[in-house]
RNA sequence: GCCGGGAUGGCGGAACUGGUAGACGCACUGGAUUCAAAAUCCAGCGCUAGUAAUAGCGUGCGAGUUCGAUUCUCGCUCUCGGCACCA
């Protein structure tokens, strides 16, 4: 073999023969047990980030070494290909998104070929093919039929001049990012999916998710919001009542004053006519509809001129308008406690509200709200009660005035799916004169999406207005001449479903056939933390939806999660703007992909952030350099170096496959049970130098360093797939590492006689001694006292207190 | 603001179930090899004091529990991710 080690030939060599032998193709009629590994699919946006690569290759160390543990393994790739950029691109290089889109995707699948991954490329999926979203406009009618798609108006970001729907990305400070001018709310009509009729369906099948991290599960949870509280009537002069929810009935005496929302119906009501109100309004509407901005911003209110009824001490209290107060929860409006809730309690200050204590603590001051439990004060006949009691009783009081009641609450809202977009998946809707809204007949399926379009930014508006191409249609019901809706899917709509389309990538007839059933649940899926609400949310919803329509047998997608961290430079994400980031196509170039790999992989622990580091990638780079040295130098003792008894070699021979088969004991954990591919790395480096060590000081038999060596390869072999393979093929000729299994663990291997004993005095480290592992405990104790170095930090056997043994570990010696 | 993470040498990280803090790698320093350099190999490398043996200190900060805390509890600080139209 070679004495270089030429990543570049190597890494083409070896990728061409998986390609020529379809080695990751999979196939449903394989006998062995499925494993479907799934990474989630790339935005095409240009070209592969260092983000990809460690998402990808976590995913391909997965399914190699489930290959290798004998599973019938699918990796598939595909691209979610819809979305804003496209449409910002299009603008900027005067192009179509489509044109744009696949000449990214073209370059990405060849950067993504170029990492050597284990992917079934026949399956490859694009959402913006129109095979693929065709599925999703059948998919719709279906839902909307069922009710579970609805239309209603809602809020959007509405840029005056552009006249164009904004995302809140694309507000900054307030103003629309391109015209720079103030961003106006406006109320158009949009469809919603019922995502709410499954949100205890969603809640409860956390449970399931065993293999899931407990914080993205928490995450949900808390997402999902539900509360236990109750809903309570306040009285107004002339309107009927305003409703609030509160978790704190308990704290209904402390009520000060009620704060509704801006966008509350009776905040509309009085603007019109009160100017000042009506100024507030249009305040609190420049935030540009994100809730973090809202909440983080200052809190700000005006005083309605409304007075409500309390509904026990029937007293008139203030309602406020407030931006503090969510629309979207609860019913848009609170009752204010400043006494008990931080937020109430810093408006009361602001406005200097009257704050009432209604609950005793040592620790309330009136500097700041005391929000834990205690016993009711300043509450009449509730006084005395501990707050917990307090709520059932205040309810109760409220219900038998028929003011209240009590009410379980959630904060999941529905999902709004309309985009006023041109680069996504048309809505599948007609609008008839006569008629109404109507479902595009099945048969007329799919809405193909125009793609010849140009885009240079002075047009204003989405392209399909202006298309009557496209929106010219016939009433399905009456025939007369209609027109169809021009709003496009929200991007999560494809997201959500892609996993089971994989299955049946080729289905020209079905969404998903019987293959979706072979395959899902999804074994192990593997994507940035940042999905962990709301794209893993709408994919387990989907998935509950397409299950209910018969279509999958699997109550979750995912069985297995694994949220990766951020890829970061100098402490801060990789990003074109910060001028930060690093191309893997130059590290592929320079290093090779099995570097790239092993770096990503070994530089920080898959669940967290990653610091790029460009010297790392050297160590890296170098630990390939030297196993290939080692090898080419193994190969070329073969003639030489004979297998003969030599006793000298007995011991060091027995602790090689002790480290040996410890460290396949513990990478074969650290991949099955704790996800750390760091340390799966690290231990493999170590048990590398160990038998170069070993073999330095004693020259071992062939037969002992071929065995060790195997056993490397093979355990790095899903990391570096293409110079495993090569040396594989050197070591071991006539044989091809990708048909061979994960290494086992020789359990007589690991059967020691004797153990290192740390010994402690008073905690404190003092020294160590070895004993046999046949030793009783009083012997081992009797001979850690003395021990030289122990010694001396015992005056009198006397003083001991007490001696603490851990078994084959620690004795630590207590003297006072 | 709310929800969820994270913080350990000069740097990335290890220590899995409360039991030797710093594995593995990087950077650096010294040496070997070389005409020289690169590459490679060998040795050293938490901080302070000391020639050294060694001693003290040390896991973001402040308390607590324990024979023993990076690990558990309470209270903070900073930082990252998400907050429903970025994907």
């Amino acid at each position: 073999m070679n004495t270089e080690y030429q990543f570049k030939k190597i890494e083409a060599n070896i990728q061409a023969k998986w390609k020529a032998s379809n080695a990751f193709s999979a196939s449903e009629s394989n006998k062995l047990p499925k494993f479907y590994a799934l990474s989630m699919f790339p935005y095409p946006s240009g070209k592969l980030h260092m983000g990809h690569v460690r998402n990808y290759t976590i995913g391909d160390v997965i399914s190699r070494y489930k290959r290798m543990n004998g599973f019938n393994v699918l990796q598939p790739m595909g691209w979610d290909a819809f979305g804003l950029p496209a449409e910002n691109a299009a603008i900027k290089n005067n192009t179509a998104p489509a044109k744009w889109t696949n000449e990214n995707i073209k370059h990405m699948r060849s950067q993504l070929q170029q990492l050597g991954l284990s992917i079934d490329w026949d399956r490859e999926i694009s959402t913006c093919n129109v095979d693929y979203y065709k599925w999703e406009q059948w998919l719709f009618i279906k839902l909307y039929e069922k009710g579970l798609i609805y239309k209603k108006t809602s809020i959007v970001n509405w840029d005056p001049v552009d006249q164009t729907v904004l995302a809140n990305e694309q507000v900054i400070d307030g103003k629309g990012w391109r015209s720079g001018v103030e961003v106006e709310r406006k109320e158009i009509p949009q469809y919603f999916m019922k995502i709410t009729d499954y949100k205890d369906e969603l809640l409860e099948g956390l449970e399931d998710l065993n293999e899931w991290p407990e914080k993205v599960k928490t995450m949900q949870r808390n997402w999902i919001g539900k509360s236990t509280g109750g809903e309570i009537e306040f009285d107004l002069p002339s309107s009927p009542s305003i409703k609030v929810y509160t978790t704190r009935p308990d704290t209904l005496m402390g009520a000060t004053y009620l704060a509704i929302a801006p966008e509350h119906n009776l905040s509309i009501e009085l603007s019109n006519g009160n100017l000042e109100i009506k100024n507030f309004l249009k305040e609190c509407a420049k935030t540009g509809g994100s809730e973090a901005k809202t909440m983080a911003g200052e809190k700000k209110g005006i005083f309605s001129g409304v007075f409500a009824k309390h509904p026990i001490t029937e007293e008139n209290i203030p309602i406020w308008i407030a931006n503090y107060v969510l629309i979207n929860y609860g019913d848009g409006a609170v009752m204010a406690v400043p006494a008990h809730d931080d937020r109430d309690f810093e408006f009361s200050k602001k406005y200097e509200l009257p704050i009432k204590q209604v609950i005793k603590s040592e620790n309330y001051d009136g500097t700041k709200a005391y929000t834990g439990s205690g016993v009711l004060i300043n509450s009449n006949e509730f006084n005395g009660l501990s707050n917990e009691k307090a709520k059932n009783a205040i309810l109760k009081k409220v219900e038998s005035l028929g003011r209240g009641k009590k009410k379980i609450n959630f904060r999941l809202r529905d999902w709004g799916i309309s985009r006023q977009r041109y680069w996504g998946c048309p809505i599948p809707m007609i609008y008839c004169d006569d008629c109404g809204e109507l479902p595009v007949s099945e048969s007329d399926l799919p809405v193909t999406l125009p793609e010849d379009v140009r885009m240079d930014g002075s047009d204003v508006g989405s392209p399909l207005n202006k298309m009557p191409d496209f929106y010219s249609c016939k009433c399905p019901k009456c025939g007369k001449n209609a027109k169809r809706e021009t709003d496009t899917l929200d991007t999560f709509f494809e997201s959500s479903w892609y996993f089971a389309r994989y299955t049946s990538f080729d289905q020209k007839n079905k969404m998903l056939d019987d293959r979706a059933n072979y395959w899902l649940p999804v074994d192990y899926y593997i994507g940035g933390v940042e999905h962990a609400i709301m794209h893993l949310l709408y994919a387990r919803f989907f998935n509950r939806v397409l299950g209910d329509l018969g279509l999958v047998k699997s109550k979750e997608p995912f069985k297995k999660l694994l949220t990766q961290g951020m890829v970061l430079k100098d402490g801060t994400k990789m990003s074109k703007s910060q001028g930060n980031t690093v191309d893997p196509q130059e590290l592929i170039e320079k290093y090779g992909a099995d570097t790239a790999r092993l770096f990503i992989m070994f530089a920080a622990p898959a669940e967290q952030s990653l610091e790029w580091s460009d010297h790392g990638i050297d160590g890296a780079h170098r630990f390939l350099k030297k196993l290939w040295g080692i090898v080419d130098g193994h190969i070329e003792q073969k003639s030489v170096r004979e297998d003969g008894i030599d006793t000298n070699l007995e011991k060091p021979i027995k602790d090689l496959n002790f480290k040996l088969h410890s460290t396949i004991q513990k990478v074969t954990d650290d991949l099955e049970r704790r996800n750390s591919f760091n340390t799966v790395i690290s231990s493999i480096m170590e048990l590398l130098n160990f038998l170069t060590n070993s073999d330095k000081n004693k020259k071992l038999p062939y037969s002992t360093k071929q065995e060790v060596l195997e056993n490397i390869l093979l355990m790095l072999n899903p990391f570096v797939p293409h110079i495993t393979s090569e040396l594989w093929g050197h070591i071991k000729e006539d044989t091809n590492i990708d048909s061979m299994a994960w290494p086992t663990v020789n359990n007589s291997a690991l059967i020691q006689d004797e153990n290192k004993i740390v010994i402690q005095v008073n905690g404190k480290l003092r020294g160590n001694m070895i004993i046999s592992s046949h030793e009783t405990e009083d012997k081992i104790k009797e001979k850690a006292i003395e021990v030289e170095s122990v010694q001396k930090y015992i005056n009198n056997e006397s003083e001991i207190k007490k001696i603490i043994y851990i078994k084959e570990k620690l004795i630590n010696i207590v003297i006072g």
